[in-house]
DNA sequence: CATGAATGAGGGTTCATTCAT
DNA sequence: GATGAATGAACCCTCATTCAT
């Protein structure tokens, strides 16, 4: 019995998992309102009824998601901030795990990102946590950059401002793969760290 | 008997125009398929029904934005690659003319044309063509990139990538003004261009 | 002045008769709530605006047409009966009229003549008003056969049932001509008498 | 789990009949036009929306009624026809089937018949085929009325117009019934066959 | 009088969500 | 759990009707 109701426990985080799979890909394709939750069910494999079973709503999908993504990344930075390096070499870092991130979650990151910060049809509360989450991120990527200066490696200027143009260009370049779009040989994180190295 | 026929086409132009004016920042505030045409009627001041007076349906609002605004890109590349300068210049004439354009065109640019590349809904014909336009521009300003990399002023490299990167960070400035993100004094096009810039 | 009011009259005649023959030819070929005020004020030549200026509403426009139509029908056996001619020949006569009534009154009367009977968007008098007429318009063809058989010259049975018949073969070959159906040489009004003639 | 999925079908079987048997009636009752799909759900005992889950449009329904119709037609015909006896025979069980013909079936075939051949909402290859079915079923009647006059029981004549007046007083029986019209008390079969007798 | 822009009630259709099986 | 029939709110769109010009 008891390692039914285990097993059964894992059943339903697979399931979950599967959903907001076909989910997110969905959203990021066709954007949350033009996708049915019947596309998301026939995307995982399942009934549009059973969906109802894992969340309340579509709504909590694409919270759920949110929320997930936006841990994600701060997790990815987390990563990336604790290994015993340089700040130079943790920013590297950053680059390389962004580079590998899933498609989906980076889209959905660049693209309800924005959304989310002009849309009304989102509570102000949970508005201001992702701002906060975002800023949080940035500043701390934004850190690393002044750290980096500091070590006379990186170029001058508002470390703030690198940092989001950095951020910008790493995923542009996802962005940018995704489409089909052949950049150069080089599109790699160490490529794009050489716009910010400081001018001899 | 009919009224000031001229005043009358006037009028309908302006209509139009406020219609597609509510609509584009509806559109890039929440989706295409999270507006309703009512939400663009009251924007505009006018009723839902009279939207249809003018536009034949929502899709074909969309539809007329995309192409606008595609005409409205390569039209601001014809009228800064037409003047008489040194390719460098050129090459800032477009990121002042990109600074200075409309924030929702400018958004809807960005957005949409990504959405349009991976969506199912959308005619496999219209999606060439919006690859085909995306692409000119982009290789139109490739040109420009390689012109001035030949006189000696920027970067070596991949003038197609380094070009797509410049196009990247100068909508990133515009998008980051518009959520309000304060990046520094300088992010003006000359200071986007120092990336860009051969090193010593 | 008077003139003018005169010919004003005259022209508001004219164009109330242009909106009906318009709309009884929609109203015949579509239906009446698939017909358009603007498809008949197309057809008629003028705005649809202006339809207004001579009904109330389209409704107003199909009871006009239908009382119009009755009428007509009345008329038609009026004329016919008026005349100083035996049962048959009199019969005869109102064949020949229905025989060169104008196909949309014909099929007018016959569609919806039907229709209003079971219909529940008719009002209950409007209702009883029309069976009145209708039944009136039978029984005094019934009448006619009737005499007409007193004569020897038409078959025995109920009269008000062969009249019936009488009637509907008439309006049967109408709608077998409008249909393109060649039905033989001799569809006309002495042709279907003959189902009717005495035995011998 | 699925619940059983042959009795699953039996109940779509059943809830589609319902459907279809709720709009014909209201077809003939008041138009298709005039018909709400929400009309055709509350007769059906449904809510609006399950409609669409068994036709994908009201042009659906329709177009399913027709074809039903037209075979219904055909069936009934064969039926006839199929019987080993001689002409006359069988031209009277044409007329008894024809009798027994559920009233709306009737209804709709003589009234849509029409409207579809002067309608232009209609795609031309439709028109065809229902031209096609129609004129097949007429010749099909006529053939055998031409072999029963050959058996010397039927009056001379063109024999398709002769079977076209023959469905006509049939149909038109039908809807003199429907209509509360007591025609008298034979309008069987046998009776209207009585016109068509040779004359001695 | 004549036009067609404007309104808004209402019908067709979709789809999130519920629930019997 | 799993299914898909069932519901109904809500959206797109049409069109009868009004009215400023």
């Amino acid at each position: 019995m008891a390692r039914n109701a285990e097993k059964d426990q894992e059943l339903r985080k697979e399931r979950c998992q599967q959903i907001l799979a076909a989910a997110v890909e969905l959203f990021v394709k066709k954007g949350v309102s033009a996708t049915k939750i019947s596309d998301i069910a026939a995307k995982a494999g399942i009934s549009h009824g059973l969906v109802y079973n894992y969340f309340r709503s579509k709504d909590e999908i694409y919270l759920s998601l949110l929320e997930t993504n936006l841990n994600s990344f701060q997790w990815l930075l987390d990563e990336a901030l604790a290994e015993p390096l340089p700040a130079y070499d943790k920013l590297l870092r950053v680059l390389e795990r962004l580079y590998v991130w899933p498609w989906e979650e980076a889209k959905f990151h660049h693209l309800f990102m924005e959304q989310l910060l002009v849309s009304d049809s989102v509570s102000e509360e949970l508005q201001q946590s992702v701002i906060a989450k975002s800023t949080e991120s940035l500043n701390r990527v934004a850190a690393l950059f002044s750290e980096a200066q500091a070590d006379g490696l990186l170029m001058e200027g508002d470390p703030r401002e690198l940092a989001f143009y950095l951020l910008t260009l790493a995923q542009a370049t996802q962005i940018a793969k995704s489409r089909g779009l052949q950049l150069g040989r080089e599109d790699s994180p160490d490529h794009i760290m050489t716009f910010f190295l400081r001018k001899k």
